[in-house]
RNA sequence: GCGGGCGUCGUAUAAUGGCUAAUAUGUCUGCCUUCCAAGCAAACGAUGAGAGUUCGAUUCUCUCCGCCCGCACCA
């Protein structure tokens, strides 16, 4: 097995694929890098992330909208939004280091205009002007990397059937704000919130499921008056706090960092980076960007249609201004992970538990019989089992060896509670239930459970 | 993509150019067990994929795939 500094970060990864939370993708032919498989534990987790976001921001609010947009788009969306230019990096190779740079920020720091240029042109600046890499070697010429994956539409392969897989869910929240404003008009502020799948075609996919290939994001675009972007951004501060709050990450643990200028996204005026303390690190979790007017406008110019605001029973018109929060799944769903793994002694023995909130966790409930060789108690188990099971679905009956190794096995997998019958249930109806994290049990009666 | 290190049951480890590839744990079956991985018995389960060298390859070589560390990239 190869050398791992953070045997954290391994133990999770571990129990991931033990316990059925997370696979490699295409494991079984030998993986594929960048993606991952989720199992039946994994799935019901990232769901209850996803479920508890869309109703925490869509649900529970007036004034969210939600969408989900198709994962192909027209190319021109990507031509407008600035991706097709941008997500593609000149790029060239030290020929003697084999080290690769940027070209166009070599050319640039050679003191090279180099907006607008080609490839070609860029290659030949090099050479002419003899630039040389950091390690002061002759470089490559230009080529491109393009971080999104290009397909084409239809029978027909040629430059006007191509496609990307989306590298962002953004895009298609804004190409439904005027079918959102045509059917609703909603009174601003508004947000139209959207999960779903995108694709990057990462140069080095890194660190278990935190930066993939194939991602899912949940994404709001909140349209604003101009006037009052301050005003929403800062709200959406505590919102976003209020959001780890939920998934039960330590306040401690996430940082908020100030992105300045140069690092912001080709859209941005301001954004926030959200960082959590990963095992791997402190490393984003989500980010908070303020993106003005910058995609509808770009809509509005390369699409000719008139992306205006009129706030109602007035004349005042503009195109609003947007907050983007911007949450990505897979690392929501690490850090929760990495949060609720716990290890402590349950005598003298050393005990591995997800301390999971009890909303997120996978199972809610097992249930189990003391002794399995006794039919009466395995009956009334089942019955317990049922009951619970049609009222909180997430129940899972477990008889596997003894009451031990099934609390274990449980705690293993983040079940808060372990419902135990016994042979006095059998005379009041009451049965045993053990708390994941004290590991201390209560008698109550079934049909308060 | 570059440089370095790697790839053995689900997991964690061992061993080997030639005997049935070992141990623990796990999973499963049976017995047992009146609350925190007890015990007994049995079974299942691996040399990442492909090619080459060889009488014989998990072991040596090559290619691919994947993983780890570093670089670079990370809107």
């Amino acid at each position: 097995m190869a050398e791992n500094k953070n045997e954290k970060m391994e133990a999770i990864v571990s129990l991931a694929k033990r316990r059925g939370f997370i696979y490699q993708g295409s494991e079984v032919y030998g993986g594929l890098s960048g993606t991952w498989d989720y199992g039946p534990l994994g799935v019901t987790l990232k769901r209850n992330i996803m479920n508890l976001w869309w109703k925490m921001f869509v649900e529970d609010r007036e004034d969210m909208y939600g969408v989900d947009a198709a994962i192909l788009m027209n190319q021109k969306v990507w031509q407008a939004s600035g991706h097709v230019d941008t997500f593609t990096d000149p790029l060239v190779e030290d020929l003697v280091t084999h080290r690769r740079f940027r070209a166009d920020h070599l050319l640039k720091d050679a003191g090279f205009v180099v907006d607008g240029l080609s490839l070609d042109d860029m290659t030949r600046l090099i050479v002419d002007n003899s630039v040389l890499s950091p390690d002061k070697n002759e470089l490559s010429s230009v080529r491109t990397f393009n971080m999104m994956f290009k397909t084409n539409v239809g029978p027909v392969d040629d430059e006007s059937s191509v496609s990307y897989l989306r590298p962002e869910t953004a895009q298609g929240i804004f190409t439904n704000y005027k079918n959102v404003l045509d059917s609703f008009y909603p009174d601003l502020p508004f947000g139209l919130a959207q999960q779903g799948k995108a694709f990057r075609n990462e140069i080095s996919p890194r660190d278990f499921i935190f930066r993939s290939r194939e991602f899912e994001q949940m994404e709001i675009e909140y349209f604003v008056n101009p006037a009052d972007w301050e005003v929403e951004f800062e709200k959406w501060v505590g919102l976003v706090h209020q959001w780890t709050d939920a998934l039960g990450l330590p306040a401690e643990n996430v940082h908020e960092l100030e992105v300045e200028g140069a690092d912001r996204a080709h859209y941005s005026k301001r954004t926030i980076d959200f960082e959590f303390d990963f095992p791997i690190g402190r490393e984003e979790l989500l980010g908070l960007a303020y993106r003005t007017d910058f995609d509808l406008m770009n809509i509005q110019n390369a699409a000719g249609k008139n992306m205006d605001y009129t706030v109602k029973g007035t004349n005042t018109k503009f195109v609003p201004h947007v907050i983007e929060p911007s949450f990505g799944v897979e690392r929501a769903l690490m850090a929760v992970l990495s949060s609720a793994y716990t290890e402590d002694e349950v005598n003298g023995e050393k005990r591995i538990f997800l301390k999971l909130s009890e909303h997120l966790a996978p199972v809610k409930y097992a249930v189990s019989p003391l002794l399995k060789n006794k039919p009466e108690l395995v009956a009334k188990a089942r019955e317990v089992y049922a009951i619970l099971k049609k009222k909180h679905g997430a129940v899972m009956w477990d008889d596997n060896g003894n009451i031990g190794k099934r609390y274990r096995r449980q705690d293993e997998i983040g079940t808060p509670y372990c419902v135990v019958v016994d042979f006095d249930t059998l005379e009041d109806s009451m049965v045993t239930i053990r708390d994941r994290d004290t590991t201390e049990q209560h008698r109550t009666l079934i049909e308060e459970l």
